[in-house]
DNA sequence: TTCAGTGCAAAGCGTTTGCAGGGTG
DNA sequence: CACCCTGCAAACGCTTTGCACTGAA
């Protein structure tokens, strides 16, 4: 894995740093991170790494097939590692919870979509909606917007 | 349409202003449009409308259901009017094309987490992909990043 | 006449970029 | 010893916010 970081930089060329070991086991121990919650995590065990280099590090990364990303709220993206199975995020607007599917649960829309020749990225899907909970209870998770200006999903 | 506007505001005790029927008339003759889009739009034809105004109108006019939004591109969202049917969006991440699809698409995945008791925003949905055209000459688009730092859908 | 709505300007957040110095291969 | 990578700081794009004024009801 973290093998695969080293030949996988090699083959193109590029060179394997400390930055680059400590941002790419933030993601995989983090599971879900934004690109901030990965400096925070990284700074935490190593001393000095700049937010400029979590963002070209990520981007390098996700380029390498190491880690993916999802749009789980309108502010910074989700991050997560490719050693997990590929899943697709359903995400309650209303408490925020996010929960995390097989493949399987958009089968018949990559199948319909195949049919026109557009092939779906799965791993980026994210579905919005509200969940059982929530939806029981609409007096639920006080103070939060319903349209929601800045902040969570949206 | 528009009377729908004076009415559902007075229903809420909010005020009918010239901006927010230019806005939302903005965003009907648009039909997919960015906060700055409408800016752009309105600022045409009538003299000076505030961004600021812009943003906090789009809000109250999606509380009213007027307006509804999905995130076509890591960049601004997209707003477009109720008066059109429910759609959902595929977009190709490689030519950055758009196209609507009928709910029906979705009806699977509705169903499946509706057994889970999840409702989900299916004008919200927006999945993206590789289309059949692109997918066909690797080669096309020159320039767009496959990654693709800021800018265009990722 | 009241209070919601607006414009303006400044701030905020997440992200990107230019550059010079540092370290990997 | 090239050249990739990093830190730093400034800039950027989009959005939000505080405040005083304006105008809808």
């Amino acid at each position: 894995m973290s093998d695969d970081l080293a030949s996988r930089l090699r083959e193109k060329g590029l060179r394997l740093t400390p930055q680059r070991e400590l941002i790419l086991r933030a993601v995989e121990e983090l599971r879900h991170a934004t690109p901030d919650e990965v400096l925070v995590h990284v700074r935490a065990q190593a001393s000095s790494v700049n937010a400029s280099t979590v963002y070209r590090t990520l981007e390098v990364l996700e380029e390498l097939g190491l880690v993916r990303h999802t749009h789980l709220s309108d502010r910074a993206p989700t991050y997560h590692s490719t050693l997990e199975h590929e899943h697709v995020h359903v995400v309650c607007r209303r408490c925020h919870s996010v929960r995390s599917y097989d493949p399987d649960l958009v089968a018949p829309l990559v199948a319909a979509l195949g049919e026109d020749g557009f092939s779906v990225d799965v791993g980026h899907l994210a579905v919005f909606g509200t969940c059982a909970d929530c939806a029981a209870s609409s007096s639920r998770s006080p103070g939060i917007r319903e349209t929601g200006r800045r902040g969570q999903p949206t």
